[in-house]
DNA sequence: ACGGTATATTGAAGATTGTCAATATATTCG
DNA sequence: CGAATATATTGACAATCTTCAATATACCGT
């Protein structure tokens, strides 16, 4: 024949051909899980705006100051704060009138760990 | 009075109260939109089992050794295996009866370069 | 207390996503 | 060619997400 027999080389089963599970797994599925909540967080082009934005600007920035930086109505804002606070990545404190959010820098740190564990095991 | 009078003391307005977008931004609409999109791609912890699995065996997968190793069917790790590839971020190659699945570095690097300067900015 | 402003919540509607059975396509072997 | 295996695609369905108008709640100044 001029083609050769395609052999799967994965070792360790009775089986001969495909379908050996020898390999590295690398992710626990709770691992995935988790980081892929904490990811899910991340992933909406508002929710990381207003990541930043709080992140440079802490304690000093209200929802109405968010509202105008960003291209969505107040209960979309609102909806936003809420998810990413439930999320323990910012905190809200009233201020009379305002509520004045500011960015919890160790979970999001916690988050960049998190993010480098999974590239270095890459 | 006995309670202060609160005072918005962001700067450069000539509304006195609230709304004043003076403080910085830091990050384009676009760069969120582009950032998101990445993110999205990576939340799943189906994709990311995918992904640290062929990190980790690169080359050596094929489809039925990803269905073995997944609690999907094997249509649902087609359908991730195909978000992924269309996402640049993995790659197929056939050889014979399989298709041998490996992971393209330099975009999972983007990424993660990506992630570095977005916390960077923070 | 009342009117005004700031923020949160509710509820509805549309869009997107995730999963799988069924089916299609590609490849190998006989 | 025809049967068997591997992978992809289609189509349907449910679940989740996103947005916003309407409304509720909290606080302030008068």
């Amino acid at each position: 024949m001029t083609i050769q027999s395609e052999q799967r080389p994965t070792g360790s089963t009775t089986i001969p051909g495909c379908c050996a599970p020898a390999f590295d797994v690398g992710l626990t599925d709770d691992e995935a899980a988790q980081l892929a909540e904490k990811l899910s967080l991340l992933a909406h082009p508002i929710r990381l705006r207003l990541l930043a934005i709080l992140a440079r600007n802490g304690g000093h920035v209200c929802v109405c100051d968010l509202e105008a930086a960003l291209p969505v109505k107040q209960p979309t804002v609102s909806h936003h704060l809420r998810l990413l606070r439930d999320g323990g990545l910012i905190e809200g404190e009233r201020r009379g009138q305002w509520i004045y959010y500011a960015v919890r820098r160790e979970e999001l740190a916690a988050i960049q760990a998190a993010l480098a564990q999974f590239f270095a095991r890459m």
